[in-house]
DNA sequence: CCTCACGTGTCATCGAAATGTCATCGTCGC
DNA sequence: GCGACGATGACATTTCGATGACACGTGAGG
């Protein structure tokens, strides 16, 4: 899961961006709409945070121009209590929601969480496949019953993996979804996660290498 | 992501195209059946917009006949009112969608956006011929219904015979859509390819070496 | 403030699988 | 039967994933 922050005050940007990656979340974030705009673009996100107000504009009119365009990516904004009011013109609609200013961290990962689940309309909140269960909003693994402990990255990439089950998921597919940009995509940290992740499952078959394009799961039948 | 855009009448054809690439599309357009096939032979697009009367026939006739050789491409068809009670036809299927004349341009590139997307989330195509499946997403083939493992190379290999079914496909089309540009033309990796590929395919004759042009499939009626 | 545990990323190495090269053989069409 | 071209098997090379060791940063707790 990967979430685009967009807020000009820099210590509540680092604050937030903080708190969303402890919910094993990959974040990027933006200062303004330019910025944020171009990163729209490269990259695809589960979910943005907007700050209502930023110097190059009012973020609500970019979200309402992108929507005509039929973009869709869940929005959450931020608004000061004063701007309050005109949160009826109707901005919530599509799936999206708001969080007055001031806010509790965790109030904010919950509920950027809640949308990135709610962007998979109507995708159930437990995972399965074959004997595995992720249960995405208590962030629980389970095997065969057994409780798993994954760190985040590894909660990430399986989750990645599940969502696309049997499908064959590239390298650059998982870097871009469940790192931020930072990440280098030349190393080789998706393989070493891979690894760990086999590792904790304790059924190494289960996530499959296929040779030059990426990763899959298989059910161990074959 | 890129589009075509087939429609006769020039002028909607322009207004659309700038309408699309407003959206920052790219856009390609065509006139006719086929000029589009023509176009669709080469590139490759995230959607195509088809008007439903073109000088040379009906699309829809022309968009069945490519989806039973697996081509999957979504597809908007512009479509005049006194048509619009046949569009229960059925062609919406796979992912289609379709548009009354008159209509806003932004309305319809609304509708392109989302089908490129859709095609994104969508399961990827399968294609066939005879008792062989493709299974693009997750990298399988199947012959018979028999799982077979392909290297990364007979399977590009493969891919691209069974898009230009039964058509003779030269060696030097194959080095141009299978190898990188360092593949030397000269030597015969495509022949030891295609050796490796009916070994396993485990019929030979499904893949047909035409003398001094290159291979092609064929059902084996033998 | 120090230390320890943990998450995460980097690197070097190994080995198997994939791919390419080459020499030789077979066969098709004239 | 001849010659060109495709088929084939053996072998060489390259590529890529797996893996273990290690490095760095961070946060909790003493």
């Amino acid at each position: 899961m990967r979430v685009l922050v967009v807020e000009d005050d820099e210590d509540l940007r680092i604050a937030v961006s903080a708190g969303l990656r402890s919910a094993a979340l990959a974040v990027d974030s933006a200062g303004d709409i330019a910025t944020a705009d171009e990163a729209l673009f490269v990259n695809s996100y589960d979910c943005v945070v907007f700050d209502r107000m930023l110097p190059d504009g009012d973020s609500v009119g970019y979200v309402r121009t992108r929507r005509r365009e039929g973009w869709a990516v869940p929005v959450l904004f931020l608004t000061a209590r004063d701007t309050l009011a005109d949160r009826v013109e109707g901005f919530e609609h599509g799936g999206d929601d708001y969080l007055v200013k001031p806010f509790a961290v965790a109030e904010l990962t919950a509920r950027v969480l809640s949308l990135c689940r709610r962007a998979g309309t109507g995708r159930p909140p437990v995972l399965r496949y074959d004997d595995v269960e992720l249960d995405t909003g208590r962030r629980e693994v389970r095997r065969a019953g057994v409780l798993l402990t994954l760190t985040a990255k590894e909660f990430s990439v399986l989750e990645y993996l599940i969502s696309r089950a049997e499908q064959v998921v590239s390298r650059t597919d998982l870097i871009e979804h469940c790192w931020d940009s930072a990440a280098d995509p030349m190393s080789n940290v998706v393989d070493v996660t891979i690894k760990r992740l086999r590792t904790k499952l304790r059924r190494p078959e289960l996530v499959h290498a296929v040779r030059g394009q990426g990763y899959r799961l298989v059910r161990t039948a074959e």
